[in-house]
DNA sequence: TAAAAACCTGTCCTTTAGACCAATAGTTTT
DNA sequence: AAAACTATTGGTCTAAAGGACAGGTTTTTA
């Protein structure tokens, strides 16, 4: 079990010394291949300065290529929500704030070394209210179709356009799934749609 | 601090007891409020059977309400995405297997305890893959899904996305109902998609 | 107030989707 | 040459979707 801290910061932050006191550090990822064991646990920990993206970006690939099975934690000192977004999606395990207390990099440790993923709460909460809503930006010709519509059926139209079930839709707004069903046929007959999938499509078709 | 588990099960499961030795066991939600101390920093166990969606929100939903500052954590016997997605998007800080060994458990606890969120690996990269829009360019991303099909699965991904059905895209491509069907299942595998509908607002998504 | 629209639910039935299992044959990669 | 991938088709089975037909209650509106 190694932990590795790429920092631009040669003494490392106080913490990260503090929770890890036998971490070796490292001011870029070119680390010498020696100083790494074969096949054993390692975590890479990339302390994020602002503006260096792209670095972050390169680092992220030349760790995975050259050591596989390593985990990967971003320590931002600067965290947002885009940047979060963008290190997960290459495969961090964790994203969290640079100065976060000892306590918490320890605890991150514990997680993803079973194999879990740390993130805090308000980035999880932005991205489930991302992933369940339809975006804010198409609501105006969305409206163009929705107005036509009762305001039940308006509400199991969003729903079912974004790929839920109507036994899902019903649990939602709970109604009996039968009740979906009526709503949705009655918008289908209002909107001219085939089928819920033309549905999703009208309500999501893209602003030309 | 207390923990309180929630489960049809009248002795609660082994795992449980064994990381919780301390921890009130209750069938219900309905727990005599004398047993739970004021501003104790509380945590809800729902032990989630098969079939029980709706009682599950319910159950979230009473202990919002009866014990704002509490947390809640769902145990499922049968983990799928969409109840989890729903849970966390009620406020549940943790979704995890009900059969996860002690160790889990005590992690999950560890973490929520300081507020962070708890969830496997699996669910995060689906929810990530759900809400990319924001981790970065689009088109690219819809190209990545393309790419990583065979030439014909691409030309049936295609159509369905178009919502056309199954029966339309064997006689524009000239091939059965039922090697249409087998492309879309190595499709839906592959890209992760549950449905033709889910696979329509991949391929149709708006840059944001 | 009476009619109309909206809302909710039920049963029965047909079609569609998609999973699982299995097989054949050509092509590409190792 | 063996293994893996691709394209094709078949059958069975389950669940979901949606139409048809038939009710109710509540809210709006003329």
């Amino acid at each position: 079990m190694q932990d590795i801290f790429i920092s631009p910061l040669e003494t490392g932050m106080v913490s990260w010394m503090e929770a890890f006191a036998k971490a070796k550090i490292s001011a870029t990822v070119q680390v010498s291949p020696t100083k790494i064991q074969k096949n054993a646990f390692v975590i890479f920990w990339l302390h994020m300065n602002e503006d260096r993206q792209e670095w972050l970006t390169n680092a992220i690939q030349l760790i995975q290529k050259k050591y596989v099975n390593a985990k990967i934690v971003v320590l931002a000192n600067a965290p947002n929500q885009a940047e979060a977004f963008h290190a997960m999606s290459m495969g961090v395990v964790a994203y969290s704030h640079a100065y976060s207390p000892a306590f918490v990099l320890t605890e991150i440790k514990t997680v993803i070394s079973h194999g879990g993923v740390w993130l805090g709460q308000d980035l999880l909460k932005r991205i489930i209210e991302v992933s369940t809503s339809l975006a804010g930006n198409q609501a105006e010709q969305v409206n163009q179709h929705l107005k036509s519509l009762t305001k039940r059926e308006k509400e199991v139209a969003v729903e079912a356009a974004k790929g839920l079930s109507n036994k899902e839709i019903a649990r939602i707004l709970k109604i009996t799934e039968r009740t979906v069903k009526a709503h949705l046929s009655s918008t289908f007959e209002r909107l001219g749609a085939k089928d819920r999938l033309h549905l999703a499509l009208m309500l999501n078709k893209k602003p030309t």
